[in-house]
DNA sequence: GCCTCGCTCCCCACTTCTTGGTATTTCCGC
DNA sequence: GCGGAAATACCAAGAAGTGGGGAGCGAGGC
């Protein structure tokens, strides 16, 4: 049982400067915590001018190489079940968070023959500038230290924060929002009208919204409007509340 | 000093299942912790004019009808910072997050004249279902107990956490209504492919990919695209993680 | 004053999506 | 075995979206 105290993971996390020193002590901690392997992941929300990726990781070679040349990161249920929970979470715990498919399943079971057992994922989101996740594993013959999840929970939370920081992410200007008509289009778009229907309840021409989701898909680089209402939503744009039940009037009285 | 272990405060609020009990758990706690006020809210994201579903809070009553009669919130430099870390943050450090305006400063000199003198913030992001926040405060005569942050953070964490779960907006992941390929079809919808590229993708005809989107779309009683991925990430058999950046160049480890 | 930016409207060519069908094969559960 | 669900493939018509132009107007910044 470590004599970890919670102060002292956060200051010694939050002095770190450079991915290298963020690296060791990650591995460090994360073996004084009782874990096999660590994971820090931080991606920004791709633009033009995106600082790189940050991954480090000390996963077996097998399970990595897996990772990246199959592509499983593109359907990872870990990485999916971190749109849905502000804490960290137990990966035996997934099938409480999202929906487990089959394959989901089955990529558990490869990660476990690759040496990846169970794993504690803190996911974390900064719309508009970044996710990130920090992920605590064990080998497959062992059991999360359930002892030290909390722990882990901080740990991960100022590594991400470093991470933010060495990236240069943290400097990096405010997103370049959409203007209001362009999001009000993209809205009712998200909401399943047509443009046509959009003209006729903003008042304007249906050109005139073709044209703002067009400035829309430019902005954010994508060409079609599922792309479109994704990034905006990871952006905070719209959410879930706007578009879904967005016409249920009874169900939000209170 | 408080003798708290971190895994102590994470089993505690774990544990708890409604708003009150909540409150009354985050009072005392933070009282331990050093601190003389605490304030959490979760606001899911919808249309602007929603209250906020969760708002707990001991501030003193004067400060907490200033802010709200004068909607001090659209303009609160704390809540400006929320985007920009993803651990918490004191308020005597907002200038390194964010630049401080007059009106900024302005408004921290208010809250300090109605007892609220530095805080520490704990922000959380959920894309497209909600922010929240957990604050604790003291009074304008106190510093900040700096050897409890990192606890703090953590009372914030599964604060919000439980916040979350109290208030309905965490949902329990229904059954995946989607058959295996009609998700993979979506999948790559939602990445902005069109179906004569999903299909060579696929391999399968351009025309079986438009049949499973059909099926698909018509299990969510949806008619285009955009609300059809919309539907799927609500439901959780899609994710952020699956969609945004899923083509960079190094594709990250969980 | 000039310039940029947002909002508005319009055109055209082309592609893609949506909707309505039909049909075969395979696999799973009862 | 048999019903049902899933996966595969095809067709056709019409609606909608995408990508490329252009153009006028007003607000706000330098």
């Amino acid at each position: 049982m470590p004599t970890y105290l919670a102060e002292n993971i956060a200051n010694e996390l939050a002095e770190l400067d450079n991915a290298g020193d963020l690296k060791q002590t990650l591995k460090r901690i994360s073996h004084e915590l009782g874990f096999d392997h660590f994971a820090l992941s931080l991606e920004p929300r791709a633009r033009d001018d995106d600082p790189p990726d940050v991954l480090l990781h000390d996963y077996p070679q097998e399970w990595a190489s897996v990772y990246v040349n199959f592509g499983l990161a593109g359907r990872d249920p870990v990485r999916r079940a971190c749109d849905r929970t502000f804490a960290g979470f137990s990966w035996a715990s997934l099938g409480q968070l999202i929906p487990l498919t089959r394959g989901d399943r089955q990529m558990l079971a490869v990660g476990r023959e690759c040496g990846i057992g169970d794993g504690y994922t803190v996911p974390r989101h900064l719309p508009g500038l970044a996710r990130g996740t920090c992920t605590f594993a064990v080998r497959p013959d062992k059991a999360l230290p359930s002892a030290c999840l909390a722990l882990a929970e901080l740990v991960g939370t100022f590594a991400l924060t470093s991470a933010l920081k060495v990236s240069g992410l943290a400097l990096s200007p405010c997103t370049p929002a959409l203007s209001e008509r362009q999001r009000e289009c993209l809205l009712w778009s998200a909401r399943g009208k047509t443009a046509r229907e959009i003209a006729i309840i903003l008042g304007i021409s249906p050109e005139t919204v073709v044209q703002h989701l067009k400035m829309a898909r430019e902005r954010y680089q994508v060409h079609c409007r599922q792309s479109l209402v994704l990034a905006a939503m990871f952006d905070g744009l719209i959410g879930f509340g706007d578009v879904i039940a967005w016409n249920r009037t009874e169900l939000s009285v209170r």
